[in-house]
Order: C-alpha cells, then structure tokens, then sequence
DNA sequence: CATACGTGGAC
DNA sequence: TGTCCAAGTAT
C-alpha cells in the first residue's frame, strides 16, 4: 500500500506553495491555520497575500490583530486570524522567533491542535507522525475499515490503525512518514472524497475494502448537518463584513443595517468584541481591533 | 463528548 | 434549490 500510494503522489500531486522545498515552516503553519474547514482554492490567494506582507512570524506579530482579521478576508472563521496573530506572538517571544519543531511546542500555540502539531512536525520538519485529518481518516476508512465514512470523532482504535500503516524509520534514519501522509490527505482530496469518490482513478482500488464489500452505503448514527439562516454565525459573518470592508470606524448604524433582529445583533456584537475581533470605539461606533 | 464557529462552491 | 462539504480548534 505505501509505494502505491507514494507513485500516485509522485504523479499527481498539486503544486502547492507550501509543499515546494522553499516553503518556509512559517509558510507551512499559515497555511495549515488557513486550511482548517477551508478549501484549497480559496486559501491560495489569501495565503500568498499574507506571505508576502508577513514573511516571518515577527513581522505578523508586530501588526495589529485588526490587520490580520482584514487581511484575512472571507476565508470563514476570524477567529483563526486571532489565533494566528497569537501564535505569531508566542513564536517571537518565546521561541525566538523560529516555528517551534517539536509536535508538543507546536500543540502549545493558539490555534493549533492535534492535527496542526502533527502537519507542521511532518510537513515542515519531516518528523514522524501519524496525521489524522478528515482526508486520511476517510481513505483509511474505505480502504482498510471498509465502511463509507469515519466515526464522528476519532477513535482509539483508528489512531491505531493509522499509526501501524505509518511508514517506519530507514536504516539510514529516514522515513517516508511526511510523504505518506500528504499523500494520503491529496487522495483523499483528489481521488477518495466524501460525497463522489472517483474509485476508477483510485490506485489502491484493487486492495480497498470498500470497494471489495461493494461500496455499502453509510449505516453510522446520522451526521449532524450544520444550520446557517438565522444563526449567530450568519449574525456574526455579516457583521463582520461591514468592518472588514469599511476603511475605518463605522457608526452602529450601519450595523444595524446589515442585521435586523436588535436582539441578536447586540448579543453577536458583544460576542465579537468578547473574542476581541471588533472593539467598541465610541457611544456608538466599533472598528476592528487596534491591539 | 457535543456544540459553536464563516464562507462559498458543487451537485 | 437546498443540502452537503472543506487540511479543525476550543470549550
């Protein structure tokens, strides 16, 4: 299965600005911060906008959190700006500067968990470990588990799994870990997806157990559908937007304009100013944060 | 462990 | 056209 699935990757990986060998870890962590519940395409340019203007941890964390929330446009949750600029802070103040390699260091900074730790350790540092996001836990699903989709979170024994089909360390002292894994997340990207995998283009057709039970249709406890009209995070995103694409300050006015319900949209504005992604400036006027 | 948290493209 | 989904984290 590993030399399978490493050709595959040979041939047809995307050309992605963190995976060239110039890639910086800091290029690395940004774009694993951007891609949390985020598609590809929509990061590209938000993610080469920011290296250019933030090369290095240090020059993000000498912006204010207001820019990084700006700069971080519409790619969805702006709470992952915050957590970044944070990071960025933590890594230039304690870490001298350098994104940390250790996947224990890196499970210490905001915004990143298990899967980030694991992304950065293996994808900018080349360390072996096992990386479970939602692409290698539906390819290890299908192919070895034979059932459609995974759990709704992650299991003891998938860890397991993953970790026994990790590729080892070399007499050398090398390993094929960071390769596997990535390749792994671009079948499952490319080949293996959620909703129409493409099995006649998948290299480990032959060998998964899904296919060999005949693609049974998922039979798990119903997976929970997310809401979005009338939410506070439909609430919230507009709000948001009004700042992101007003020059400066804006008048509660114009917030009221862009949410009807007075109820909720006090109570998302006080949850945006609680996360520190809007500031009150004035009786009556809010910005992004200056801090 | 379930839930909140944005946004927009695909089918 | 409405539903599903996308390289998760924090609480």
């Amino acid at each position: 299965m590993h030399a399978t699935v490493l050709e595959w990757y040979a041939l047809h990986a995307r050309d992605l600005p963190w995976r060239r060998p110039e890639a910086s870890p800091w290029s690395v962590l940004v774009s694993e911060l951007m891609l949390q519940q985020t598609p590809v395409a929509r990061v590209l340019p938000v993610h080469a906008a920011w290296l250019e203007r933030w090369p290095t941890p240090a020059a993000l964390a000498a912006a204010t959190t207001g820019d990084a929330v700006r700069a971080w446009g519409r790619l969805g949750y702006p709470r992952r700006a915050l957590r970044l600029h944070a990071a960025a802070t933590a890594i230039t103040t304690t870490h001298g500067g350098e994104v940390p390699q250790a996947y224990e260091t890196l499970l210490t900074l905001p915004g990143v968990g298990d899967y980030t730790a694991a992304a950065v350790a293996s994808f900018a540092y080349g360390r072996r470990h096992v990386v479970l996001d939602t692409n290698v836990r539906r390819v290890i699903a299908r192919a070895v588990g034979g059932v459609e989709h995974p759990a709704r979170s992650v299991t003891r024994a998938e860890r397991d799994r993953a970790a026994a089909l990790l590729p080892g360390v070399e007499a050398d002292g090398s390993s094929d870990a960071a390769t596997w894994n990535v390749g792994l997340m671009e079948l499952g990207a490319l080949v293996c997806t959620a909703a129409s995998p493409a099995c006649d283009r998948c290299p480990l057709v032959d060998r998964c157990a899904w296919v060999a039970a005949g693609r049974p249709a998922y039979d798990g406890p119903p997976r929970v559908a997310q809401t979005w009209a009338g939410t506070d995070r439909q609430c919230r995103g507009r709000l948001m937007a009004v700042l992101r694409d007003a020059d400066g300050p804006v008048p509660i006015s114009a917030l009221e304009a862009a949410w009807a319900g007075a109820e909720q949209r006090e109570r998302c504005l006080r949850s945006l100013v609680d996360d520190g992604l809007l500031a009150q400036v004035g009786p009556s006027t809010y910005a992004l944060p200056t801090d």
